[in-house]
DNA sequence: ACACAAAGTCACCAAATAGTGATATTAAAA
DNA sequence: TTTTAATATCACTATTTGGTGACTTTGTGT
């Protein structure tokens, strides 16, 4: 009568669903619960009853393990590659286009995978909402990374005029970002063109290959 | 002893801190409160309590006079014109460099002005981050102001390259957003260059117009 | 089999927030 | 002056959220 059991058997198959009593594989629920609230409801619902509830774990646990919500934000955090695709470790060994091909490559392939990629979409929204130091450092990482591009590609082939090609990838970099974002939220139209749609995915695809293109020819 | 007024008489100079009693004027004071507490503590702190205090009046006037925060909130969007500084209006009637000189101008004001102000930079947050319909309108407006200019300047000098512009325009009005978001909460430095200071906004605007420059003339 | 430490749950408290009914205040009409 | 209707305030409730102490459950070593 008192203190009726709440975790649940479900018998068929002999699938139990039940908590594990592993510190190490709860505080990893934990993590995925953050990645997929972040993921289907943005940083704004990171709540920890929400966080707790998804995790399917006690709250408490929470606090014990990281010591709070903020912590557990910063965990996941950092547990986290999103720059994976931008290492400087893709740099290629030999270069004879003055890298012309490799950052068109690397912007296209930018442009599509922050469209696929909900989870880092929220991160950037995250990134220019939130003040967290852990956060400011994903974005430290970030520098440091196209740092090492740009310096093995860029400054040796552009010399003195570096920083104006800087300034081309600054602004496509975050072109990209932006559009991407917008689209989720207000709408596909932008500039008359739709973002959403493969014919309108191709002009700014298109459009980014010229900027490039015009860039190494005409700087 | 019972009911002590809280309304404040200051004695110097015969100034009166008071509500008017004013139907209107109140309104108006939510309105300036929403814009207040948007400029200066974003979005997310756009509560009922927070904006009465702010507008020194009772949050109950909300509900009686707007019906609710959601609808002062949109009342507040629809006060505004965040697109004044993109209107077709301002479209030249002469033009003899197919609109070269005019676009270029306007990407730098833009850039300008949404480094300048914080309010719109807000509003660009609160776009990408909520779900309200109010803000979808404003984005349907931005893009209807835009296609005025497109349509009259764009579109007879480029004919059927016209998307391909539209392209690079997207990529540019985008990239000076999220540009201009980014420095003010992920750190100022963006592909190694510090935007936030003079010659890291000078080399961008070089390239924004060596960008437009190149399309008119390569595309 | 037993003790015990770690994993996990639950009930509770405190603070913040949204919303409303009862009441007070005042400008202006009667 | 009195009345009245609109303006405004306040005190209260309900809900949500973060956080914690006391408890139960369970794997493991003795």
């Amino acid at each position: 009568m008192l203190n009726q059991q709440s975790t649940i058997y479900i018998m068929e198959k002999s699938a139990v669903i039940t908590p594990e009593r592993n510190r190490e594989k709860s505080k990893q629920r934990f993590l995925d619960a953050v990645g997929k609230i972040l993921k289907t409801k943005g940083y704004a619902a990171l709540k920890v009853n929400d966080i707790a509830a998804t995790a399917g774990l006690d709250k408490k646990l929470i606090y014990k393990y990281f010591g709070g919500t903020e912590q557990l934000l910063d965990a996941y955090i950092s547990s986290q590659d999103f720059w994976s695709n931008v290492k400087g470790e893709k740099v290629p060994q030999v270069i004879n286009d003055g890298g012309k091909n490799f950052l068109t490559d690397m912007f296209l392939e930018q442009f599509d995978y922050v469209y696929t990629n909900k989870e880092f979409q929220k991160v950037l929204l995250w990134r220019l909402s939130q003040q967290r130091n852990s956060l400011k450092k994903l974005a430290e990482d970030q520098e440091a990374n196209g740092e090492i591009i740009l310096q093995n590609i860029i400054d040796p082939f552009f010399g003195e005029k570096s920083e104006d090609l800087r300034a081309v990838a600054a602004i496509l970099v975050a072109g990209i970002y932006y559009l991407n974002l917008s689209t989720t939220y207000n709408g596909n139209i932008f500039c008359g063109l739709d973002i959403k749609s493969d014919h309108g995915r191709e002009k700014i695809k298109h459009a980014i290959s010229f900027i490039v293109d015009q860039t190494y020819e005409n700087l």
